[in-house]
DNA sequence: TAATATTGTTATGCATAATAACATAAATCA
DNA sequence: TGATTTATGTTATTATGCATAACAATATTA
């Protein structure tokens, strides 16, 4: 059982954020299942409960993903009632999102278990340390556009 | 033209990770796009041509892949002569993957590829800042079982 | 008014990832 | 030894994430 060699791809930034995203991702779906909720509608909701009234080319400006692949995820929060869509009158093409009662009170609940399932499991890793982190890949996000 | 607000997803770790992973992502499929290689072909090839003789078990271990999906990415590789499945003759069911000569100068040419592109997109960041994160990385990705 | 741009949508395809079920072969155990 | 269990690779299937083309309705602009 000989130990596989990767120092290869251990030279590669995106090598360690995938593997430690994967780590991260894994423990948010389990944290979300029982809300009946994938990650991308839990941002989705997440922001609509903090931005009200927002429309879909925005939100997926925001989610960094393509409009068409947001439909299916406010058709979902819509189904559910936990969001609305409403007509905007200056503008009759797009539509506000608006979150219901039952969309806050979910947002309530999964925003407890989310923040606490990350918390225990990063518990070993010191809080300044996540920060220093956090600003590099800030940096990191805003690396494409930021360059020459 | 309001700002959207995503502070609540900002005090999640997960939230930045996925950001910064999408910019060096969406850089390294560009990348990749001109060898006609996909992230997972990509490092499939390099663990190989660095390992050779190992089986597509100890791969999708490496990995972080279910064997099911190795398979189709193995069966490109070696359709593209760029690996060779051999049987084990001290274990018939399991297969040595090895690099061709093709394999190998193809390893060579993205790695000069990959490197260069990763190091342009994150050259605006100190390279003391970035080994702090991998450090930090790291810790994330054996958060799971490293923990009681 | 005519041309252009924006919003939301449908349809489609590719990439990533998980599970069940299976044949073959090896290891274990009783 | 033979019977049971485990490991390897595979097929099939499904869910999810993500990108593009094309379109109708509406707004904007030239």
């Amino acid at each position: 059982m000989t130990k596989i060699n990767d120092e290869t791809l251990r030279t590669f930034v995106g090598y360690h954020l995938k593997r430690s995203f994967n780590v991260i991702q894994s423990d948010l779906i389990e944290t979300l299942r029982p809300f009946d909720l994938r990650m991308l509608t839990y941002s989705a909701l997440v922001l609509i409960v903090d931005n009200p009234g927002l429309n879909q080319s925005r939100l997926s400006q925001i989610m960094d993903i393509e409009r068409p692949n947001l439909v299916v995820i406010i058709d979902e929060l819509e189904e559910r009632e936990l969001i609305t869509r409403e007509r905007v009158p200056t503008d009759r093409r797009s539509y506000a999102l608006h979150p219901t009662e039952a969309g806050r009170a979910l947002y309530r609940e999964t925003l407890d278990a989310v923040t606490q399932h990350e918390a225990q499991l990063l518990s070993g890793i010191a809080p300044e340390q996540l920060e220093q982190m956090i600003a590099t890949l800030k940096l990191i996000e805003t690396a494409k556009k930021g360059q020459a």
